[in-house]
DNA sequence: CGACTATATTGACAATCGTCGATATAGTTT
DNA sequence: AAACTATATCGACGATTGTCAATATAGTCG
């Protein structure tokens, strides 16, 4: 284990204690894949918009609706739709030709709760 | 203003209230992009391995440290670092020929608030 | 000075992502 | 059946990202 630097840090002598190989993250590779799979869901203006679109019609709200809401045609929003979906952050009910979306709510709750416990163990 | 759907939708009449261009996100695509920058630079594995070691190391590291602690080589952890230092989630001090990094946590404190809460828009 | 060290930058490359036109699919209406 | 509609998928394209070897920069030691 690596001793904690000293808050005022002197230069060490060339070479010197440096480059410790015992250094190393909490997070293994594989968790911290995990955890940036979901930040990187939510890194999309387009997906955010069509969240929050979905969060307001408490309800569902169909595809050409939210092509509406956002600025980007149609395949495009199928393909976040499907992304979100992917993620399960929403769920898809076909009625008819239409399909409506809603937030999974239980879900975006717990990811919501995971992200931040993350963030709080940088912090 | 769109009326919301009722929670068991009906299909709609070919065409008729369809594609509705009253639908509107509350979150400008302004603001939709800096939320999303905000996940982006949270959303790489190798970014949140070196804010944990940092975060661990209460104090400084310097980089051939933190190399050690993530699979990737010195130039790509510089580039991190660099990233994550533009958004403002680190600080750097150079002493000699080291540089050691560090959280800095009002900014990342600030950063989770944000970002939790608008999730809690969403949920 | 010259040899060495830690970090940053550059430049190239492969891989991934976002977008859209075109088309496919599946349903409705007449 | 044919015409029409909503959504999904495909395929291509440009843009962005992640990575590393090579090099640059800047500091230390002798």
């Amino acid at each position: 284990m690596r001793a904690v630097l000293p808050l005022a840090p002197t230069p060490r002598a060339l070479g010197e204690r440096c480059c410790d190989p015992g250094t190393r993250s909490r997070i293994s590779a594989r968790d911290a894949g995990q955890v940036a799979d979901d930040f990187e869901v939510l890194a999309h203006p387009v997906r955010l918009q069509l969240l929050d679109v979905l969060a307001r019609n408490e309800g569902r709200v169909c595809v050409c609706d939210l092509e509406a809401a956002v600025p980007v045609k149609q395949p495009t929003v199928s393909h976040h739709l499907k992304l979100l979906r992917a993620a399960g952050l929403i769920e898809r009910e076909k009625v008819g030709l239409w399909a409506y979306y809603r937030v999974n709510r239980p879900v975006l709750a717990r990811l919501r709760e995971r992200l931040s416990s993350t963030l709080a163990q940088f912090a």
